[in-house]
DNA sequence: CCCTGATTCGC
DNA sequence: GCGAATCAGG
């Protein structure tokens, strides 16, 4: 992609504005936060009025001593490191209901609870109490076939990180909430 | 680890 | 001139 006059005049703008040599190449396009970043220089933009924070400028590094970069290396690498800073930000969906109560542990044929050593697959490896007691077990619920958890506890595994968002004085009250629970199944 | 800008140098 | 690789740091 090239620096034709109106890109140019984009990123002198953007630049002005403040915004990062990444967000400036994400809202170009066709260009890494490097390629910006040189162009900057090239144009002799670089120091801005109030960037967030003061760009430092240490001593030089000697040229003759720097060691020599790996071409070859550099060429590996290429496609993996393009990937990541091309990478798209994806629209997050609304957040999901709230995940029901806990459910008490299954029972095994034998009358036990699912232990380390009982669990199997398709069994689900929530873990009930506290792994140092004796009476530490596992949910054991049936699991769709590869899940880790039964239905309730994948709910209460994989929570969206923005139905998380809440009062503190919410999340004391559901620290409160799980350790009555793990009371109730202990006790 | 995420991010920031700065610099070098092969192309 | 361009920008990937790298550096130096928050």
């Amino acid at each position: 992609m090239a620096w034709t006059d109106e890109r140019v005049e984009t990123l002198k703008k953007l630049w002005a504005d403040g915004l990062s040599a990444s967000q400036i190449a994400k809202q170009l396009g066709g260009v890494t936060r490097n390629a910006v970043i040189g162009k900057v220089h090239r144009l002799g933009l670089s120091g801005r009025a109030a960037p967030s924070r003061p760009a430092r400028r240490p001593a030089p590094r000697p040229a003759a001593v720097r060691a020599p970069r790996p071409a070859a290396a550099a060429q590996v690498n290429k496609t993996a490191r393009n990937g990541t800073d091309r990478k798209e930000l994806i629209a997050q969906p609304a957040p999901a209901a709230p995940p029901p109560a806990p459910v008490d542990a299954k029972r095994l044929a034998n009358g036990e609870y699912a232990t380390v050593l009982t669990l199997r697959e398709g069994m689900c490896k929530w873990p009930i109490g506290d792994p140092a007691d004796s009476q530490f077990r596992f949910c054991g619920h049936p699991t769709k076939p590869g899940a880790a958890y039964c239905e309730a506890h994948a709910q209460q595994a994989y929570q969206p990180q923005a139905k998380r968002k809440r009062k503190p004085s919410d999340d004391a009250r559901a620290v409160l909430d799980s350790l009555q629970t793990l009371r109730r199944a202990n006790f």
